[in-house]
DNA sequence: AACAACTAGTTTCATATTGCAATCATATGG
DNA sequence: CCATATGATTGCAATATGAAACTAGTTGTT
């Protein structure tokens, strides 16, 4: 595990293996957009990631076991990424994350409408959305990347986000 | 305030303004050690921190509005820093942090218990100790830098630590 | 009074990282 | 055949990081 290990306090190794700009947006993306192509995360991704910075944090977090990588029977050239469990156990932190950034910082409605609804389910929607990740993520990897897997928690938080992003965009016509 | 909004997301604009190796730690010191002057958080860094990178990011944390700073009566030169309330609301944040770290990074021991006791105190220890924050850094920051008021939570979680300290160390010897 | 230690930084300089945008060699779709 | 897609890689300028020395004072000790 490539980390400096300067102290051996929680916090200060959890900065030096996901303390940077993008980590935590990268595995927001695949988490949360079930993004989990190359190409799906660089050319949709809201905050504009460069390519170089994708594929440098892709293989750090390849080599820290927060990612796996396989094959897609799809197409030869195409690689699945998927949430290991570490990264999976990150709901609770993405949860915290979201909820202190809604109360302090510009959000937008439709970008935040996730964070409110996993801070308001708690517990037990984390735990729900945890399972799920695991069949998408570890169990069937392939399905989950190509939909034939879905996880019923995320189809909820995607439909709240479609609703608001419609509602935003009606009240702009 | 002096973040790029890239995009409206709470988790991409607290990255944003917290997204880097040092600003946390900075926080968590502040916040969990009770290290209240630029000295103090330089020579008792666990991880060593640089002091030209502890001077920009204090600065910047105080632009930010996380932190406040004002002089100590005690000492012409000295600074008191304090957290403000959107700093002191990342307790839940800190707790969850720790609560992963805990489990998926090389934690000793010492450093790592007070993490524990935040995860198993929940959301009553962290709201007891958000008050606590608040007395000793924006109701009173120079009784709370000098010691004259002080947090029971805190001393808890230090208590917690010295002892463990004190059992790695006895048994070294 | 002289000196040492302390104060919050600042500076120097080498190295690393970031970010924009173009490019690459190949695979697939129309 | 040609256009688009694939996971990257590359070139280059700007910025950030980090170790360690330095600065202009202020306070404490002898």
């Amino acid at each position: 595990m490539d980390i400096e290990l300067r102290s051996g306090c929680p916090i200060n190794l959890t900065m030096e293996v996901l303390g940077d700009r993008w980590s935590l947006i990268i595995i927001r993306d695949i988490m949360f957009g079930n993004r989990r192509h190359f190409r799906d995360l660089l050319n949709n991704s809201e905050e504009g990631i460069a390519s170089n910075i994708l594929a440098a944090r892709l293989k750090r977090l390849l080599s820290l076991g927060f990612i796996s990588k396989r094959d897609d029977p799809s197409h030869s050239q195409k690689a699945i990424y998927s949430l290991t469990e570490p990264a999976i156990q990150l709901v609770p932190v993405f949860a915290m994350i979201g909820a202190w950034g809604r109360r302090h910082l510009p959000v937008t409605e439709d970008l935040s409408i996730r964070a409110q609804l996993l801070e308001e389910g708690g517990q037990p929607l984390w735990d729900e959305f945890m399972e799920d990740l695991r069949q998408i993520h570890i169990v069937d990897p392939v399905g989950g990347a190509n939909g034939m897997v879905t996880s019923a928690v995320l189809a909820r938080l995607t439909a709240a986000f479609l609703k608001v992003r419609g509602k935003m965009a009606a009240g702009v016509a």
